[in-house]
Order: structure tokens, then C-alpha cells, then sequence
RNA sequence: GCCCUCGUGGUGAAAUUGGUAGACACAAAGGACUUAAAAUCCUUGCCGCUUGCGGAGUGCCAGUUCGAGUCUGGCCGAGGGCACCA
């Protein structure tokens, strides 16, 4: 028999579809819409496990709601500037743009090669003009709505590349290319004004149902509300500065105050700005880093000011006055109040200074004596030693009441802070979209006219320069805007502003004069599912919403709330990791077993590999695999297969040879199966052996299977069909020759096929068309006539645990099973002699009697 | 340090959401076919005794319940997030 030719067949349906336009998208406004859309890759050269994964998955849905006569948009496009083009023509020496466009056909081959129902038509590129035109028109657009601006900011300086630096550039307080230590810069900067947002990006989080709960608590906790005061210290006796102002969650522990601390980059600092030792302490502050997680971690460093702050509520007491290494001037005021009981920080901070440790928050259970030693007590409790404020509930009546006294005394206000921090879009590279901006002689900022844009980034530029190379492109740089004399702005955003509405150019992406239609917003958005890996869950999902916010703000023809409904995010593609005696790492390719336990180097069988743990596929571990190589062995559909095959696509999925080639060795059984029904249906062969007449069951097995896959789909339960794809090449196999009415035979059969096309959509269009079946492929529903058995097993427990089971009738009740019960010999044989107390009846699965 | 998620056979995992734990596969062992191998097919799967049956059993310890992988509390372990890499 001849084998499955996955080339021959895999081909000719890519073409197929290619030619009849299959996939294209259209509005069609009698029909429901569906717009899938698959983070869009980055261009980097070929498409990785990932990629496989992602747009499997997408693949898998876009073509089950085609099938449930769904309008579906499923466009594709690229993510195509940003850094690596740039590094990757530096090294190289040639330019980003014919090394990203070089790497864009081939990666957009590989995906082909996979066969998924894209709608090409609708290909973007971000670094085309033709995209990033219409982003530039926006930028504009949010500067005269006003959520646009400059201001100083520190960046991540490399004073020997004169270079800004991301965080991921910066190894260990050192420049990634010159080694130089990194020096922080402020520089003027462009920014979005995405806090002024931060209550509807918090308050929205909650209708997005469709979303995993674990991207809405990472959201929630970077958007970070939350409640407290502002309260202004006085300071003792100091003819410099009169107050200093700080904000604070817990004002109720102000009695327990024992210092107040300011971050080093508070105004306060000038006044110590010719202090050596002040000087010296700042420079070691700049070492700890500044995430969270350093400075929770970090010791914690103090310089003691020669200030005195006055307790608001106890103006006869007042507290020394610091510099602070865990205190950010980016949040709040830059200032706290530190109050070492109660808060872990301040206590560390209090335990290396000395400084008093006042307990003014007890627990329920404990008295007035409670007193705090090595670890701060912040659960909730009742406050003591607090003069006025003894007894009251922490926090419940605690923080109002002492927010209402700071406020009738005037030395605060209640004050609800965020945590998110504007976005800083500026970046000092080429290889990103130019910011329509000018600067006249006078250094004041003007919009790039209508009529001079598009502005393009220059062609030929010298990459191997220092700082950023538009800055050297003085024929670019130096412009007129209305006879004046100007020079452009040379910083380029952040390819998150590309990504950030994307998904709505898709809507739109064959009109060249605005950046997207609202008719046809109106008809494909919001996005129904979007798919992609959780290392997005923040920023780039964070800054999507918001630019759904900065369309919709004073625009009445934007009606959007949230861009995308429903999301999923999958987990990565491992592989085992290898290295051999030396400690570097091995490829895959590199090594070989023959017990799959121990691992030889393939050139030199002698020299054992050590086998390290499982991690996600990266070209630094060398443990990847490349898909291009695997597709062209096995097949799309197989690889299709295998990827969905061993894990749920929310959970990481381990890479396996032995699962691949079993996906493969699956399809080429499901192959001879297929021929052999053809034959069947065909008259071509006599079956031997018939033996019972079983249609009902055919019909049976197929419409609970189709109820079952149905339900999987549904839920992303992918791999799980897998395993029912597997129950029915099992069911089939063992029960071929019993099938003798054809007709049932070829329409259950059809069946099955439609079930296969989601997720091997070449083989199943092979097989319908070798059997004539070519009218559109519908999703099949289940005969709900079929769900229910006539009988079924019903589970008899004694004391709650098993003991046997008997068939009943469907909806059989308790005393027909009852009945049925005590006539059984086992039952008889063992427990016929006992009382029965009770007994618990679950209709059609179980009986639970309970004997003492 | 703070927040979140997850712990089921040798392995990846199922489990109608409180009702037969281990579907479906991978690996392994034994067997069948074969001169032999490959391929294919069948059986086994933790502990006891002879088919059959019984017992333990979903990280650990308690609890709720007729009944817990599923719910509650505590502990142990693993992974992820905590500001400009996409």
C-alpha cells in the first residue's frame, strides 16, 4: 500500500488554498465575526518552537470558527523594528532594512510551510512607511490631545559607547559591549501619559472575563492603587526647608515614627550637593539597582541629615531626618515616614541605625505589653500607645480617623496614589519609528507638518558611530518648517508603540490615507481571542489597552472599550539541555544515546555528555530545534500534531523525538485506515468475517465523540483531542469490518474528517477529497440523541468505597437500583446479612450504602 | 522581601468541576508473527496471596462530607512576576 506523501499532499493544498483564496477576510455584515489574531513574531531569521506553538494553537481555532460559519479575520504581520536589526547590521555591516526584509520572506515561508489559514492579504510590516506613517499621525494626534510630553528622566548611560543602555544591556552595573560602568544620565525624554488612565486600566481589568486570572493580578499589581495620605512634616528649626512631604498607606502608625526618609534624588539633596560624604553615599545607592525585588533585598543604607521632622500629631516629638537607599523618588513624594514596628524596610533600617522601635499596633490576642522585636508586625490588630488613638480597629477605623484629624489640622490629605509610571517612549537608536517632532533655534517644539510627512528614516546611515547614529545625519537633522530653521527630533519610539495598535491597522490594512477605518473598526474589533506567550501579560498588553483609551479620549466615532476580549497565553517549548566535559553547551544535533540515559558526543563516542535540566529552548543553551528541519522530515500536520500532543498549550510542553515520530507514525496509521474505508466504501474489498451489524454504535461513537471534541475546543483542551483523535483510530480499527450499512459508514466517516481538518487540516482535506467529498467543510454537530446511553454503569460503594458495579437503565431510580443491588450474588455473598443505615443515591453514577 | 500559580504511575498527562483516579500516549518488560532483525500486534503497569480478590494510593499533616485529586486551614517543594529585551 502506498505510503502517506505528506510533500505531495501538504503542497498541494498550501497551493489550493493559496490560489482560491480561502482565507481571505471580508466584512460580511449578515454573518457573525471573528477576529483571531497570534502575537505577531519578530523578524530575527527563522521561525522558532514557539512561533510553531503560538500559531498552531491560533490555527487550531481559526479554523474551527471558520467551520462554525464564523466570519474570521486571521491576519499576520511583523514586529519588525527594534534592536537586534540593528546589532545584527553593526556586526555584519550591512543595513537593518535588507537584513530584516531578507529575514521576513524567509520567516514568512517557514510559516506557509505550516499551513495555516492565514489571511495574507493582510501582511503589515512596522518598519514599513506604509505602517509607521499612520503611527506618526497618531503620536500627533495624542500630542494635541495632550498625552504627550517631555521631561528629564534617568537613563542607563554608557559613557564610552555614548550610548543609552536598556536594563537588559546593563550586566552587573556594567555596559554589555565597551564594559564600561554604567553612569545614570538624566535626559530629556518623550512620554505618554498612560497614568492619567490608571483608574480605567484598573476598573476595565474586571470585564475582561475572558481573560487568565494570573495576567489580571500581574495588571493589577503594576498599575498598584493605592489608598492613603500625604502628610507634611514640619522641619525643626531650619531656615532652608520648612516641610517635606510624604506619602503613606499606614498614617495610623504615626505614633511609632522614628525617622523620616527621603530617596537621594529628592530637591532636598541640593542642599547637599557639596557634601563629600553625601556625594559618596549617593554613589553607592546608585549600585543597589532599582527594582523592587533589589531593594527588598538590598541592606539598607542611611545618611543622616542634620534635619529634624515634627510629628504631626505629637508636636512636642520630632525624628532625625535621612537619606534613604530604599526610598524612589519616582513614587509617592520621594519621602517617607519610617515607622520600624510595622514595617519591615524601616525596621531593618532602624536595627542598623539604632533608632527606637515604638510597637503601636498589637494583635487581637495580645495586650497592651505586645512589643516588636526582629520582625515587623503589619497584620491587622488594635492600635496602643497612640494617645487619642488607643483602641482603634487597624485598620478599619484606624486610618480613617487619623486621615480626618491630619486633615482638620491641615497637615494632610487623604490621597489615592499609583504605582504606574508614565511611559517612557524615547529611544536614542535608529531602528525604530522616527518622532515627528522639531526644535527651532529657540529649542521650542514643533509638530512636523501634514504636508512634510511622512518623516522616513534616512537610507545608508552609518551604524558604527558613537550615540545614536541619526544624530550624525546632519542632511536628515536639519530642516525648514515654514521657512524656519529646525532640527528634527533623532530619537525613534519604542517598538511597543508598534505593537501597541497593531491589531486595528489589520482592520484596515489596504488603506493608505488614515491609519484605520472606523466602519470597519466598528465591524472587526474588539480582537475575540488573542493568543500569545505570558511574557507579554504586562507591558505590551498594558500598553494595547491604553492606546484603546488614548483613541477613544475626546473622540466620539472610537467606541472601543478594551482591544482585545478574550486571551490566551501558552507556555514555551522545552528541551533538555546538554554539555560535555568542559562545560559547554551541546546541541541536540551534537549528541546520542542509546538508552535515552546516557548521552555520547556524536564525533567522539567516548567522551560522556552530561545531561542538564529541562528549560525553555534558547540558542544561548543551544537546546533548540528547528522547525524548518522538522517539517521538512515529518510533515506540517505531524509536527502540528506532536505540538499540541503531550501538555495543555496553557502549560509548558516538553520538545520529545520519540512524541514526534510517534505523531508522525500516528498520521501514516490513520492513513491505512483511510484507504481501507475508501476500499470499503468503494466495493473495492469483501469483508471477511462480518460479524455483528453495529451502525448504532458507529453513530453512537461518532456523535459522543464529536460532542466531546466540540467541548475540548471550547475549553483549549487541544491536547485532549489529541487523545480522542486516538480513541478513534483505536475505535475504527477494532471495528471496522462491523460497519456494514456504507451510507452510516461514509457519513460518520465524513464526520471524523471534519473533526481532523482543525488540527491536520491537510490530511483530512486528502482524505474528503479522495472520497469526493468537496462541498465546504462544516463543523459537524452531535445528535444529542446519541449523548444518552440506554444503560449505564452505576458504581455500588459500601462505607464510601467501591465495590462493584451494575448496569442499569438510564434515569433509573434509587429503588430500581436498589433492587438490582441486593439481588446481586456478591452483594448477597458479602454484605447481605447487615443493615443498611442509609443510602446515597446519585442519579446514573452511583449508590453509596452505608453499613455499620 | 512582597504577590501569583502549580505539586496525580518510570515520563507527558486525563478525570463530566464533590461521585469508578490514571483516559490517551511515550518509555520499559514479557509474548505473538519472522530463519533473524526492522515493522506490526497483544499483555503487564504500586503492595499482598494461586486465576480472582483484597489493601494502600493524587507532595506532607489536619478538617468539612455518606464520599475529597477536586473544598478549608497549616506545612514542605517547584515555577513565574515585581519598570523601558522583544
Amino acid at each position: 500500500m502506498e505510503r502517506y506523501n505528506f510533500k505531495i499532499v501538504e503542497k498541494k493544498w498550501q497551493e489550493f488554498w493559496d490560489q482560491n483564496q480561502t482565507f481571505k477576510s471580508k466584512i460580511k455584515k449578515d454573518k457573525k465575526k471573528f477576529y483571531c489574531l497570534e502575537m505577531f513574531p519578530y523578524p530575527s531569521g527563522n521561525i522558532h518552537m514557539g512561533h510553531v506553538r503560538n500559531y498552531t494553537i491560533g490555527d487550531v481555532l481559526a479554523r474551527y470558527k471558520i467551520m462554525k460559519n464564523f466570519n474570521v479575520l486571521h491576519p499576520m504581520g511583523w514586529d519588525s523594528f527594534g534592536m537586534p536589526a540593528e546589532n545584527a547590521a553593526k556586526q555584519n555591516n550591512l543595513d537593518p532594512k535588507s537584513w530584516t526584509e531578507k529575514n521576513i520572506s524567509n520567516m514568512k515561508k517557514q510559516l506557509k510551510k505550516l499551513g495555516l489559514s492565514i489571511d495574507w492579504n493582510k501582511e503589515i510590516s512596522t518598519c514599513s512607511s506604509d505602517y509607521y506613517k499612520h503611527q506618526q499621525k497618531l503620536f500627533l494626534e495624542f500630542y494635541d490631545k495632550g498625552l504627550v510630553y517631555r521631561k528629564e528622566n534617568y537613563v542607563n548611560w554608557d559613557p564610552v559607547d555614548q550610548t543609552v543602555l536598556a536594563n537588559e544591556q546593563v550586566i552587573d552595573g556594567k555596559g554589555w559591549r565597551s564594559g564600561a560602568q554604567v553612569e545614570r544620565k538624566k535626559l530629556n525624554q518623550w512620554f505618554f501619559n498612560i497614568s492619567k488612565f490608571s483608574e480605567d486600566l484598573l476598573r476595565s481589568l474586571d470585564n475582561l472575563e475572558l481573560w487568565p486570572n494570573k495576567v489580571k493580578v500581574m495588571q493589577k499589581n503594576w498599575i498598584g492603587k493605592s489608598f492613603g495620605c500625604e502628610i507634611n512634616f514640619k522641619i525643626k528649626d531650619n531656615q532652608n526647608i520648612n516641610e517635606i512631604k510624604c506619602y503613606t498607606t499606614r498614617p495610623d502608625t504615626l505614633y511609632g515614627m522614628s525617622f523620616l526618609a527621603v530617596s537621594v534624588d529628592h530637591p532636598l539633596s541640593k542642599l547637599y550637593e557639596n557634601d563629600v560624604q553625601f556625594l559618596k553615599f549617593k554613589e553607592e545607592c546608585s549600585k543597589t539597582g532599582t527594582t523592587e525585588e533589589a531593594i527588598a533585598q538590598a541592606d539598607k543604607l542611611g545618611f543622616k541629615t542634620n534635619l529634624n521632622a515634627i510629628n504631626p500629631l505629637d508636636e512636642t516629638s520630632s525624628v532625625p531626618v535621612y537619606f534613604a537607599n530604599f526610598v524612589l523618588m519616582d513614587y509617592g513624594f520621594g519621602a517617607v515616614f519610617g515607622c520600624p514596628a510595622h514595617d519591615q524596610r524601616d525596621l531593618d533600617f532602624a536595627l542598623k541605625y539604632n533608632l527606637p522601635v515604638k510597637t503601636v499596633v498589637r494583635p487581637i490576642d495580645k495586650d497592651v505589653n505586645f512589643k516588636v522585636k526582629n520582625k515587623a508586625y503589619t497584620e491587622n490588630g488594635i492600635l496602643i500607645n497612640s494617645q487619642k488613638l488607643d483602641g482603634l480597629k487597624v485598620p478599619d477605623e484606624s486610618i480613617p480617623k487619623t486621615i480626618k484629624i491630619l486633615e482638620e489640622n491641615k497637615f494632610g490629605n487623604k490621597k489615592i496614589n499609583f504605582r504606574l509610571k508614565d511611559w517612557g517612549i524615547s529611544r536614542q537608536r535608529y531602528w525604530g519609528c522616527p518622532i515627528p517632532i522639531a526644535y527651532d533655534e529657540n529649542n521650542q517644539i514643533l509638530k512636523i507638518p501634514e504636508k512634510q510627512l511622512p518623516v522616513k528614516l534616512p537610507d545608508g546611515v552609518d551604524l558604527n558611530v558613537q550615540g545614536n547614529p541619526l544624530d550624525h545625519q546632519d542632511k536628515w537633522k536639519n530642516i525648514e518648517i515654514d521657512g524656519k530653521k529646525c532640527v528634527r527630533e533623532t530619537d525613534t519610539l519604542d517598538t511597543f508603540v508598534d505593537s501597541s495598535w497593531y491589531f486595528l491597522r489589520f482592520c484596515s490594512s489596504d488603506n493608505s490615507k488614515v491609519p484605520f477605518n472606523d466602519e470597519e473598526i466598528k465591524y472587526w474589533m474588539p480582537v475575540d481571542q488573542y493568543i500569545g506567550g505570558v511574557e507579554h501579560a504586562i507591558l505590551h498588553l498594558l500598553y494595547s489597552r491604553f492606546f484603546i483609551k488614548a483613541i477613544s479620549y475626546k473622540n466620539n466615532n472610537f467606541n472601543i472599550q478594551e482591544p482585545f476580549d478574550g486571551l490566551f497565553t501558552q507556555g514555551m517549548v522545552c528541551h533538555e539541555t546538554y554539555k560535555d566535559q568542559k562545560g559547554n553547551w551541546l546541541h541536540p544535533d551534537e549528541v546520542t544515546s542509546d538508552d535515552g540515559k546516557n548521552y555520547f558526543k556524536k564525533d567522539n563516542l567516548n567522551e560522556k555528555v552530561i545531561v542538564g535540566p529541562i528549560e525553555s529552548m534558547s540558542k544561548s543553551k543551544k537546546n533548540t530545534i528547528e522547525p524548518a528541519k522538522i517539517i521538512e522530515q515529518y510533515g506540517a500536520d505531524s509536527v502540528r500534531l506532536f505540538i499540541l500532543s503531550d501538555s495543555p498549550p496553557e502549560k509548558d510542553v516538553q520538545w520529545s523525538e520519540e512524541g514526534m515520530i510517534a505523531s508522525y507514525k500516528f498520521i501514516q496509521k490513520l492513513w491505512v485506515l483511510h484507504k481501507k474505508i475508501k476500499a470499503i466504501l468503494n466495493n473495492e474489498i469483501e469483508i471477511k468475517d462480518k460479524k455483528i451489524e453495529r451502525t448504532e454504535e458507529l453513530n453512537k461513537f461518532t456523535n459522543q465523540i464529536i460532542h466531546k471534541i466540540t467541548n475540548n475546543l471550547e475549553k483549549f483542551n487541544y491536547n485532549v483531542i489529541v487523545a480522542n483523535f486516538h480513541e478513534i483510530y483505536n475505535y475504527f480499527s477494532k471495528e471496522i469490518n462491523n460497519f456494514i450499512k456504507k451510507d452510516a459508514l461514509r457519513e460518520n466517516y465524513k464526520n471524523i474528517l471534519f473533526l481532523f481538518s482543525p488540527i491536520i487540516p491537510h490530511f483530512a482535506q486528502e482524505c474528503l477529497s479522495e472520497l469526493n467529498i468537496n462541498n465546504k467543510i462544516i463543523w459537524p454537530e452531535a445528535n444529542k440523541k446519541y449523548l444518552q446511553e440506554d444503560m449505564v454503569e452505576v458504581v455500588i460503594q459500601i462505607n464510601g468505597k467501591k465495590r462493584f458495579t451494575i448496569q442499569s437503565n438510564t434515569d433509573s431510580t434509587e429503588k430500581e437500583v436498589y433492587d438490582k443491588v441486593v439481588k446481586e450474588a456478591y452483594f448477597i455473598k458479602n454484605y447481605g446479612a447487615m443493615d443498611i443505615k442509609k443510602t446515597i443515591f446519585v442519579r446514573n453514577r452511583l449508590m453509596n450504602l452505608i453499613i455499620l
